[in-house]
DNA sequence: CTACTGATTGAGACACAGTATCATGACAAC
DNA sequence: GTTGTCATGATACTGTGTCTCAATCAGTAG
């Protein structure tokens, strides 16, 4: 299941959000083109040395705003960025490796509505994570 | 549902695990007795003026591999911390004042079963977070 | 094309959470 | 008590991300 991110899906998104089209974005947008997995702020900082940490920062926001990225905390290590072709999904971190995959499953959100009676609370959202030892880690 | 934290499970649990009972620590199981919901870390440095951030950082950590802590990230705000009561569970994240619950489903589990199919690589364990309004923010 | 205007940028300072270092002090086993 | 080692606290440091602000750019209206 590949999980990349389309250079124009991702203009057509911030374009019609009204957000501005710039040099540094257009860049970002084009280094993201390739990415899968999990990445860092860091690793787009140092791929891109014309453009300023605070942009790409300040970017990243954006992304996740509009939903076209995900960013992931764990225990170890620093956040995760992640591209998120689906609009709706989870994520699978390799316990071993780091690396991030993404799946759907409509059973989770069944799951919820079984959930939502133990809770006190109305569900506006949800967050699933495995971990996982990766097909590469195992061999 | 409550979901406190006696001291005396924390000083029994560090002690089997090999770790030496101190004052510091002693201190800070003491604080946590009882605490609910999420904290920060650095909530517990400024009640405990005489324990060093660093020990209390590194007592935080320790209760955390001892399975006695969990930790939380969130988009918004600093990291929580929360008592694990029940040994396995899942939280819940009030999204409008930020208080943290706890609950335990076992069809969490058959879940996981179920979706094992779809992923490539082999579960080790999982995370589920849901976001909510709380009754109290209902109302 | 030109001018306008607010969104965006880059540089650097800053904020925050957490860790590393290391000399000093405390725990607990004997 | 003595002793070995684990833990502490002060402080410096790292890493991740945000704030500030003058300068610039993108998109639009004329």
């Amino acid at each position: 299941m590949t999980t990349k991110l389309r250079r124009e899906d991702i203009l057509a998104a911030v374009e019609d959000a009204g957000h501005r089209l710039t040099g540094s974005r257009r860049a970002i947008f084009e280094l993201l083109e390739g990415m899968e997995g999990g990445f860092s702020a860091e690793e787009i900082n140092l791929a891109l040395g014309g453009v300023g940490r605070a942009t790409v920062y300040r970017t990243l926001r954006l992304l996740i705003k509009e939903g076209l990225l995900c960013k992931l905390f764990s225990d170890e290590g620093s956040p995760k960025y992640t591209v998120a072709k689906f609009g709706h999904h989870h994520h699978t971190i390799c316990v071993s490796c780091g690396k991030v995959g993404e799946f759907r499953d409509s059973s989770v959100e069944r799951l919820l509505k079984a959930v939502s009676a133990d809770i006190e609370g109305t569900i506006v959202g949800h967050n699933l994570e495995l971990y996982v030892n990766c097909s590469e880690c195992i061999s």
